[in-house]
DNA sequence: CTTGAACCTCTAGTCACTAGAGATCGTAGA
DNA sequence: TCTACGATCTCTAGTGACTAGAGGTTCAAG
């Protein structure tokens, strides 16, 4: 059985965090000691690892508690899982599209930099003008 | 000499945001009117759409002003303004890669769907099990 | 000169944490 | 077995980047 720090070093999220996952329901309340420290099993580090990536994917805290819903009763309504999924699934590819757009973006600010003055630079040039490009580009 | 309104339809910047953004010093506190109505010139709506841009491309308010204090005195390097970029278009790319890792596992699981059986729920391993990467990935 | 949309300031709420205070617990070493 | 001290506990409050609302004032069209 973990301890919550110990927990914390497995998942790299912090003791603070792990107790306001479980104040908000992501996480479940634990077993307690005669001290009333909490302590948890192997399911836990894995359940805290997804949350963890999933928040650094951009998912809401709401979105999340769905997947965990649809991860816990797989067998229970098909129809259900398929309809959470496909609909996160959309999500997914619409952040996928903006984030490689994005990238293209950066890439071509980086590119373009000409490693001389601010006054020739490409970064902020490209923030600036974006305006005008805005229209053909989105 | 542009209301503040004028300025929010020309940016798409909602007003509370622009006043937002004078508090915290991303916009300078602009002239007023006898009334204490904010006026603002052409060089304030460059401005604020080179933060909205910044914004939308997920630069911090803490990065947006040091981009805006580099671009203040363009006969500086802009090797800054190159880092400042790089390391934000290396978060973009790790985060595309676990989009599209949750992509497949989407797929896969809406896919068993469709032939009436829902196999085991993976979603979480997709992301779980991704820390035995972690270390050397990363 | 009136009227009503737009503006003003101020406070408080949101989300997802994060930090701190002050008290208690658990375990390794004497 | 006792003690020291790092880890844990609860609770409140603060953060960033807005967003919403109350209650009052200003500007400009009719």
């Amino acid at each position: 059985m973990l301890s919550i720090g110990e927990l914390s070093r497995r998942t790299a999220v912090k003791v603070p965090t792990i107790r306001y996952y479980e104040q908000v329901g992501l996480m479940p309340a634990p077993p307690r000691t005669e001290g009333k420290q909490r302590r948890y099993g192997p399911a836990e580090v894995s359940r805290l690892n997804f949350i963890r990536h999933a928040r650094e994917l951009g998912f809401e805290v709401e979105a999340i508690r769905e997947l965990l819903a649809l991860n816990e009763n797989p067998d229970q309504s098909c129809a259900e899982a398929d309809r959470i999924a496909r609909r996160h699934m959309i999500e997914v590819e619409r952040r996928i599209e903006q984030l490689t757009a994005l990238r293209t973006e950066l890439q071509r600010m980086i590119n373009e930099c000409s490693h001389g003055r601010v006054g020739e630079c490409r970064v902020i040039q490209a923030l600036a003008d974006h305006d005008q490009c805005a229209h053909e580009c989105h």
